[in-house]
Formats: C-alpha cells, structure tokens, sequence
DNA sequence: TTACGTCTGTACGTCAGCGCACATTTCACG
DNA sequence: CGTGAAATGTGCGCTGACGTACAGACGTAA
C-alpha cells in the first residue's frame, strides 16, 4: 500500500515531464495543454480493472497513454459486447462532453497500463474553455460512433475468426505491441462468443503461422497475414483512427 | 414538376404556421425557434429516397416531421444494416455538430412524410450561436451512440423474430401509426437478413395473432403481444428516446 | 379477363456457432 | 516435487440462419 502511494506521487511530480503518449491530447496546441495539465492526474490502470458501470456517474475522464480500454453494452445478465475500443488516441468519458453525466457502457481495462485522469467535474467546464479540446473530442466522439457501427456490421455479417483477426489487430494497433496477455475467455466476453469459438478460431491462426499464444501470452507473428484473415472493417476502422 | 413546385412554394409560406411536430426542435425556447425558422425549409420525403451516401459531403439537415429516417452502415456491396432509426424525436446530420462534413452512414427515408432541412452551412453557424440548439443536438448525439450499441448486441444476440418484433414496435413508436407499408425484402435489408428470413419470422408473428400483413401493408395488431415477443432491448431502447 | 410483375410461402441441404461436457496441458505455489 | 487451479483442446448433438430455387397469391394495368 505505502509503495503504491509513494510511486503515485512520484508519478505525479513528474506528470508535466511525462512525454505526452496521449495523441489526443498532444494534438492540442500548448497553452491548452498546459492549462489542462493542471486538472490531470496520472494513473496506472490494472487489468480488468472497471471503470464505468452503465447508469454510474461518470467521476473521472481518462486519457490513456499506453494502456488499453474496452467499452461494452450489456444485454441480459450473461452477454455481454464490445463496442468500442479506446487506447492513446481517444478519451472515455465523451459522455460528459454531450451533456449526460452517466456512461452507457461499461468500461474496463484491457490492457494495463498508464492513462491521465481529469475529475469529470472540471472536465465540463474545462471543456468549455477550450476550444481545441471541444474540437478534438468531438471528432473523437464521432470516430467511436463509426467504430461502433463498424463493429455492429462485423459482429452481424463476419464469422468468429475473421473478427478475431481484427480484434487482434485493433489490440496490437492501440498497445503499440506485438504481445500482449489475453485468455481466450476474456476475448470470448470481448467478441460476444464462447469460450470454445475463440479458441477454435485462435487455433486456425495458430495453424497458418500468423499467431502464437500459450496461456494468455498472445503473439503476433505474421501481421501482413492476420490482416488478410481480418475482415475489411479493420481497414475501415483503421483509416478513422490510426490516420497518423 | 410544376405542380409540385406550386405545392412546395405553399409549404414554405405555411412554414412558421405549421404545428412543430419534431420534438427536439419542439423543445427550444421561442426565441431560439424563430431563429432558426428562417433557415427552415419544409420538405416532403419520399419512401427509399437516399439522403446521405457514406462519405459524400451533408448538404442539409434534417428535423423528420412524420417521416421516418434510417442510418444504415454498408459493408460489402451486398450487405448493409440499419445502426439507427431517426424519427420526430430528432435529426440527421449529427456529424455537422461534431465538426465533420460527411456522414459515415447512408440515410434513406424508411417512412414517406415531411420534414423541415436546414442548409449545412447555416446549421454549422447556427448552432454556435443557439446553446440550446446545441445541448439538444448534443443530447440526442448521445441517445444516438446507445441506440447503435444497443442495436449491435441485439443483432449479436437475438433471434430474428425477436428483433423484428422490436423493429416494428420502433418503427411504430416513430411513426406513430400501427400502420405502414414496408416489404419483407426491405426489412430484411434493414435487419441485415434474408427477406425469407423475414417472411418466417413475419409469418410466425402473424401466426401468433400479433401483427397482419399483406403485399407491404403491415398493422400491428396486439402492442402487448408484440412487446412480450420482442427482446428487452426495445424497453432499453425505449427508455433513451421516447421519454416523453 | 388476361397477363405480368410484385410480394409472400415453402422446401432443402449446408454450415457456423451454441451449450455442454470432459480431457489435456501448463504454470504457480506450497 | 507434487498438487491444484487456470488455460486450452476436443467431441457431439442441436438449431438458427444461410443460399438457392420455385410455387402460389395478389393487384394493377392493358
């Protein structure tokens, strides 16, 4: 406990030399970011860690920097889906930015990691302030709608290991790495399949050289390869977000 | 052409006397309404009229009087999906307020009606100097996002008949009729199925007692019956737009 | 009335994914 | 070094939806 505390302090004495990971946020000019950096608070985020429960207030923002976050519908008490994924280049908490002070969505930690944090409080006026910040989170508001409908289609028309292909894809895209530490369970919430339906599909990958995994360690081997398994909508998804 | 030139003048003459059907143009204050009546053009939407085309610049906005708007995603050239169903409670053209000049959706007209356009450029201006036109647009940009996750979940988890009986139940709710025209072929677009899919499913709910239909004329004949067959994401959906 | 196009009913083989159950592998920990 | 929990592999019957094809029903226009 006193270890966490004193590393969270150190982290944040030095939150204004920290390099700007967030590409959202180093999108704004200076003088915005400066202002805001005040309001941000850095954060190490754990795996699987909840931050949003649909229908709670939203009490803080976060920026990630290199840590990875899920946004899931929950349908009956079993189902769950993935909606929308947010790493280093989005926000959660868009929410606010529209005048509703709740998520409706869950929002959990998929891949740990660092992120800024902003009490949703300051973020409302902050937001209003601004302007550069008002621009780029409304861009991103509509960049999570596309994905979302874009996942919509996928989950309708493509079959498990295609989405998987793109689901990894995406992951890699937003944790800047080829490894990450994901069970086939944990990917089965995310995709809304079973269990068995990852790991059959996670096997076919296997099989053809394009991945690899051994209890939850997932590495990417042939990209260009797992790109031709994915379905087009990565390439879609990918031209709104990962435009650099 | 005349004819409906002389009936589309008539229109916009009885434009500021025409009762406000849209209801988020309906909760403006007076003074916001009557400025932006003067951007206002009446206009009559003829069923399967396309709107938007994915990428093609907005050129209006539309507030739906009686008409019934859908935003659909394209996939391949073969497969679409409905993400949204616009009715009176809101607008199409949402990305103009997000700063964004294309929508990523194609928008057609599921039911015949009226509805009031405004000119992108007016709105982009307008909408900065009308703060309740924008919290309201903002709110319904939200809805807007939880309506397409809902509509994805219920895609991923829900049977045919199930979804189409809350497909009906939204359209009726925005239509305010439990009466329209529209063909199995054409909800199965909507639904993203095959149009026998929907002839199954149709029959099925015929077969119960809770719709009748024939040629495209469909009626809903039992609410209650209707609702209890359909799955909860129409209550859920409910909730977010028709509070009325 | 006839003819034609549209809409709806029905059939059939195929298949992806489901739910369930159980075997096997691998790692962490005592 | 063993032991137990977690992660992965495999099998099996079932079902909802698919693709396709064709038949009947209905309405409109000649």
């Amino acid at each position: 406990m006193t270890s966490t505390n004193q590393e969270h302090v150190m982290l944040m004495r030095t939150a204004d030399r920290m390099p700007i990971a967030n590409r959202l946020l180093a999108a704004l000019p200076r003088t915005e970011y400066q202002r805001l950096l005040a309001h941000l608070e850095p954060v190490t985020l754990a795996f699987a860690e909840v931050l949003y429960q649909p229908g709670d207030p939203i009490r803080h923002i976060y920026f990630p920097n290199n840590a990875l976050l899920s946004l899931l519908t929950l349908v009956d008490r079993d189902h769950a889906l993935e909606v929308g994924m947010v790493g280093c280049e989005g926000l959660i908490g868009t929410d606010l930015a529209l005048g509703i002070s709740a998520s409706p969505f869950r929002a959990l930690v998929q891949g740990a990691g660092t992120a800024l944090r902003m009490k949703a409080e300051t973020f409302r006026l902050e937001i209003q302030h601004c302007p550069h910040l008002q621009r780029e989170v409304h861009l991103y508001i509509h960049a999570l709608i596309a994905q979302i409908a874009q996942t919509a289609a996928c989950n309708r028309f493509h079959v498990v290991e295609a989405r998987l292909a793109r689901w990894l894809l995406m992951t890699r895209d937003r944790m800047s790495s080829d490894h990450f530490y994901l069970t086939h369970e944990f990917i089965g919430h995310m995709l809304g399949v079973r269990r068995v339906g990852v790991t059959n599909a996670a096997h076919a990958l296997k099989q053809n050289g394009l991945i690899d995994y051994s209890r939850g360690n997932i590495v990417i081997i042939d990209e260009l390869g797992l790109e031709a398994a994915a379905c087009a909508c990565y390439e879609t998804d990918k031209a709104y977000h990962i435009k650099a």
